[in-house]
This record gives structure tokens, sequence and C-alpha cells, in this order.
DNA sequence: GATCTATTTTGACAGTGTCAAGATAACTCG
DNA sequence: CGAGTTATCTTGACACTGTCAAAATAGATC
């Protein structure tokens, strides 16, 4: 009945469910995001986009809240794939080299996917304190895991005594957090000042995690 | 004519020329972006109230993305005003309590004034590539302050030779802006621990600077 | 006074999020 | 198989948004 719905999209559907709607809806309105900015994704276009009705997307998410925090979820999960480079040295030392890695994976990630990063980290979805639970759990599980590697190495004895890990973790994360939303928001900086920041970064970090300087 | 415009509102026009308009908007509207968020403010929620009709806002600022960069404007100004309690210790030297200061000045500047942070340093209007020449004059201005203190620094021998002026100043602004909007947005730390963090960051900065560990 | 300009208003249009009611397809159980 | 239940999708509607065009008004200038 509705031809111009389906004509004026590359999706053609061939059944009157849709089939995966839910995971299609958020893929396509990340790569909105992606293409055009978060303030851009209206829920109307979006549906269109996908090649259905206007309400159709509301029996999957009861919001566009609610969507963008099952995006966000999916941002973290992404995330959490590549998060894990922060292991000892072989040697089982804690070393520079060790600490530069993650940060740089961690910008390389909110650089590379800014559509998710800032629905993960942004004041939009925090602000509003109307997170899914799942969501919260998620987010706050990938902070954990942050600072548990950072209280397994002080009971290793990798890093100063001294050094509080929560503390620790939330200055050097606020510091990558930072660095990221300056890269992506094109704040003060360039492209091509992400690397030798991330180098600094890493210095800090591990200049006073071990107390020493850095051997250049 | 229209006397419920006039008297749904706490402003009450005795002319019909309303006099500095201009300014009442900004700040009637920095004053809503305060109490409901930045998403919630509307041009015609903002002409409401400031007892005007819809459109009367737009001869005094050709978009609402205009209003926006004006109040960000005025934001900086505001910020340059506390900014500047970074100088040299009464014997002329640098000391870990001026790194201090300096962090928990801009910490308290984020928190107490998030409706002009949000603007100022927020990807709604930098992605957007629109800002006003003088917003972005406004803005490279603050940081280039910031930069030319710690050359000044450098030349004073106060830092180490080997330290990149704007190198530090990237990362250790990114520090400070990522503390502040996890902060604001509540992300990973609650108001408890926003003091401890400013200590810990400042004493960062400072063993990079000095190189010197931190005497305590 | 008349004229000009700055300021404000009303009307209009396309676009938004989302609710309520109806239509359709797919699954479930006899 | 057929009937009924449920999941899914659609159409219609409402209040709201940013912003343009045209008209109205106030204040300034001559």
């Amino acid at each position: 009945m509705n031809e111009k719905a389906q004509n004026t999209n590359s999706v053609v559907r061939s059944s009157y469910h849709h089939g995966d709607l839910r995971q299609v809806l958020m893929d396509e309105a990340a790569l909105m995001i992606k293409e055009e900015g978060e303030q851009a994704l209206s829920m109307r276009k979006l549906a269109a986009r996908v090649g259905v009705s206007r309400t159709a997307p509301y029996h999957h998410f009861s919001d566009k809240q609610t969507l963008l925090c099952g995006i966000a979820e999916e941002g973290f999960r992404r995330f959490s794939l590549i998060g894990n480079g922060q292991e000892l040295d072989d040697d089982g030392f804690l070393s520079l080299s060790v600490q530069l890695n993650f940060v740089r994976n961690y910008l390389k990630f909110a650089r590379q996917n800014p559509q998710y990063y800032d629905l993960m980290f942004g004041g939009h979805l925090w602000k509003s304190q109307q997170l899914t639970d799942s969501l919260t759990r998620e987010a706050h599980s990938t902070f954990r895991l942050y600072v548990d590697r950072l209280r397994l190495w002080k009971e290793g004895g990798h890093i100063l005594p001294e050094i509080d890990p929560l503390r620790f973790a939330q200055v050097s994360w606020s510091t990558m957090h930072g660095m990221s939303r300056l890269a992506i928001d094109g704040i003060y900086m360039d492209d091509a000042a992400v690397e030798p920041m991330c180098e600094s970064a890493a210095q800090m970090f591990w200049q006073q995690l071990t107390g020493k300087k850095v051997n250049c």
C-alpha cells in the first residue's frame, strides 16, 4: 500500500515484519550520527531511512532516549574489546609502553567511533538521570575494570604504595576523556597533535605511578 | 494590544521597545540552561519568559546558534577574570600550590557555571564549524594566555628545558577539561572526589614540569 | 510636522517527539 | 487445518520547535 516508503529507501522489505528492526535501527542511527552529528538524528528521518513508518521504532524503544542508551551500550561493548591491551610486559614489568598503548587505544577508539563515544560519555545521557539500567551497569563495569587493574599493580608492587588506585584512575581517565573530547570537537588541537599528546600523557602517568623519570 | 504576553511574565515592559533586549536574552537564556539543561532551551520559551514575541530575538541574534555563541563568549570573558591566579610565588618560585590553585579555580568555574562551560567547550558549537568570529578569537586567546605563561616559566628556568609548552598545555588542559566534564555530567565520580582529584592532578603536573617528586 | 530606521508583532511552514487507535502479519493451540 | 492471541507496523493527531515574510509600531532625525 505504502509504496513511497519502500521505493525511496535502499532497504526494500519483502515481508510485513522487518525481521530485526531493533538492531537495524541502532546501526542506522549510529551511522546517521556519524554522518551528520547527534543533533541531526531524528526518529522520523531514521524511520524513513530504514523504510518504516514514523512510529514503528517506538515498539522497540520506548523513547528516543532509550534508543540512544542502546547505542551507547553497544559502544561500551565495542570499547571493551579494544581496551584490554593494558597487561604487563613479557618480563612481568610495568613499562612505559604499556601505559602508552592504553592511551593510544583509548584515543583511537574515541576518534574512530565518535558516534558511540559521544553517547557513551556525553552529558546528554548522563545528566538526564534516565540511563537504562543495563547501560549504567555496562558503563560502570568498564571503569571498574580499569581501577581493578591498578589495584592489582599496586598489590604486585609495580606502582608506588602511596598511589590511590581509584584517585589515579579518575584523574588519568579525565586526561584521556579530555583529550578525546578536544580531539573530536576540534578544540585547541589538530590531528597531528594527538600522537605527541598521547606520549606526553603516558609519560606523565608513568612518572606519577612509578616515581621514575622517563628514560629517553 | 497583546496583554497576555505582558501579564504572563514577570517582566512587564513599560515601553514598546525593550531597551537592552540583547543582554536580557543572553542572561535569561543562560539561566534557563542552568535550570533545565542546554537541550531544554527553546527560542520561543525564552522569548515568552522575557515577555516578548517569538521572533523578536531574531532581530538581535540571526540564529539560535548565534545566541549560543554570544553566551559562550560571555562565558570566556567571565572565565578570564578567574583564571589569572597562576602567577609565581612571592619568592619568585613556581610552587606546587600555584599549580593547585589554577586547577582548583578551573574546576570551580566549570562546576559553578556549567551553563557557560557547556557552551564554551561543548561539541555542539565547535563541531558545527559556525562559530562567531569574535567567539573564536576569545576562545583562542584564552588558551594562548595559558601557553604563554608556560613559555615564560620555561624562559625563566622554572620548568625543565625539555618540556614543550604547547604540548604540556594541551595535555594539562585536557586533564582539567576532562575532570570538569566528568564532574558536571556525573560520570565516574561524585562531588567529594573533586578536591582530591585536583590535588592529584596538580601533583602530576608539577612533577612533570619540574621533575621533582612531591614533598609531603 | 514628515520621514526614516530600529524594533516588535502576527501569520505561516516544515519539521520534531510521541500518544491513541486501527490494521496486518506471525505464532500458538485446539 | 482454523481460531485466537500476540507482536509488529501504520495512520492520524497534538503540541512543540526554529525561522521566514509581511505588517505594525516606536523612536530618532530633519
